[in-house]
DNA sequence: ATGGTTCTTCAAGTAACTTGAGGTTCAAGC
DNA sequence: GCTTGAACCTCAAGTTACTTGAAGAACCAT
């Protein structure tokens, strides 16, 4: 049962220095030792590494994760604060979901423009380039874009 | 018309370290100083600094933009190969988004599960910490709230 | 025993800035 | 003309969350 850092890392989707590195930083706990010196895990090195990478995957920074690893070993207070700094992350997903779809509006439609506009073989006359500095407003849409849109 | 570097940070969204950055990576030509030694920028400035911030927002790396700034001023080449760097972009965005979605989903039934289990106060059988450790596929959600969903 | 993979530590590098220290210049008021 | 405070200057170091590299030790199969 015992796992080396290669069989972890696999395990979790982590590469082997930032298992090292979490260690270092003690966000994991100082791993056990075989003879040899090589470090040696367990199912629970398993599990808190899950969570703290699916917690990563979330945005959580590691400050954040740090409070949530020490929480869960208080289960009496651990349930309400961790679902605050839950309903935080969300908050802040939500907020980053707009900004993205907006943004891929904006691409796909420069794309879309480009291909129109250029697809006969590259002139003078692309100012699809310029238009992006153009200090109007959030939206970077070329205006046939923008009316089909 | 000249702009010190202030007037330049709130014209563009940027701040004033930022711009003496960009400058110092080549992302900027080196300003024009005035008799002090104080930089000046003019509109073009504005427009280059407005162009390169878009891009960051639209997630281009550093790197990138260097290059369409670069292609900005080759006109004759410069449309199809952004469109191309674009729909990299397009790409990872797109990526990115169902990242998010998915992730949305799995703190929102995480918070939903905690007011339902926990709002009558903390126990010691609140195991919403513990089941966020198992390493059961993507998705974090409690068995009750994947039922609803 | 020998070779290839996996591990060890330690140091430095990465992106894209931000922050801080310590000093200069500018614009305005008196 | 002088002073004051905001805005500016440079240079250095700090930040986050890792990744990469060097040089060597350990493990495992043949």
């Amino acid at each position: 049962m015992a796992l080396r850092i290669g069989g972890l890392a696999k395990r979790t989707g982590t590469n082997a220095p930032t298992i090292r590195y979490y260690e270092e930083i003690g966000l994991l706990p100082p791993a056990g030792r075989r003879v040899g010196g090589q470090r040696c895990f367990d199912e629970d090195d398993v599990k808190r590494l899950t969570f703290i990478r699916r917690c990563r995957e979330f945005g959580f920074p590691i400050e954040q994760i740090r409070t949530l690893v020490l929480l869960m070993h208080d289960p009496a207070r651990s349930c309400m604060e961790a679902r605050d700094l839950a309903q935080d992350r969300l908050e802040a997903v939500r907020a980053k979901l707009v900004e993205l779809k907006m943004l891929e509006r904006s691409i796909a439609a420069f794309v879309q423009t480009c291909d129109a506009s250029c697809a006969g073989g590259p002139g003078p006359d692309c100012s699809i380039l310029e238009e992006l500095a153009e200090p109007v407003g959030f939206a970077v849409v070329h205006r046939s874009s923008a009316a089909r849109a």
